[in-house]
DNA sequence: TTGACATATTCCCATATAGGAATATTATGG
DNA sequence: CCATAATATTCCTATATGGGAATATGTCAA
């Protein structure tokens, strides 16, 4: 079988480096119409037509119609998958944080039930 | 231009699900066999030695040799790019947690400088 | 050395891009 | 209705898979 699509899932659809600066452009939860899009990440208007259609496939972004622009919004909430799953492993770069949480952690796998 | 190589950074690698399962299985941070891997995940084992060698091109994991087994490790501080990132649309799905923090944030954005 | 076990590698193939160029679609103003 | 602006879509191509099967490599034990 040939790789994944990548609008199967959000993990592969923020695995394009484009597309991640796509949603930094729209970070700050303001809508934007593709030519601001464009304009900020100086991409080819085809290409971002195309990145925001895989984005808006998988639920990253909304669209809205304003005339004869199309007004693209962060739907960051769909993020939080990627970001759960990756959180699972967070002990293995904060440990001057939880010290605490993560014994307690260990406490609760190393015991005899 | 086709699309990039699942080695090129942790994004790409950790889009494949099967290698998150892999991630996850390897997760507590303890050493483990391929052979161990393939028994949690129930894959072919050529293709669990694949996902490990991109998991390991992108540093994700770490190899030892014991014997006639290959020790694969977590090597969790290499997610941290991919945290780092999602944590930015953090405000998205926590709603609830750090209003102060949130309004901080926007009283910064909104100020005249 | 030989056999058995643990892993890695190679081959082959169907598939899904992502980029560039050109074109189609849709809406607005006059 | 027509020209223009804003987006989306289509075509084409080079490329990188990921799975399955078969095979190679490496290591230990007797």
């Amino acid at each position: 079988m040939a790789r994944a699509a990548t609008t199967l899932d959000v993990f592969n659809a923020v695995a394009e480096p484009r597309r991640r600066e796509i949603l930094d452009v729209l970070g700050d939860g303001r809508e934007r119409a593709v030519s601001e899009v464009v304009e900020a990440v100086g991409m080819p208007q085809p290409s971002v037509s195309k990145h925001l259609a895989v984005l808006l496939k998988v639920g990253v972004v909304t669209v809205t119609r304003n005339g004869q622009m199309r007004m693209y919004r962060l739907n960051g909430s769909n993020l939080k998958p990627v970001h759960d799953w990756v959180q699972t492993f967070e002990r293995y770069w904060s440990h001057q944080l939880d010290r605490i949480k993560e014994r307690a952690e260990q406490k609760m796998l190393h015991r005899k039930p």
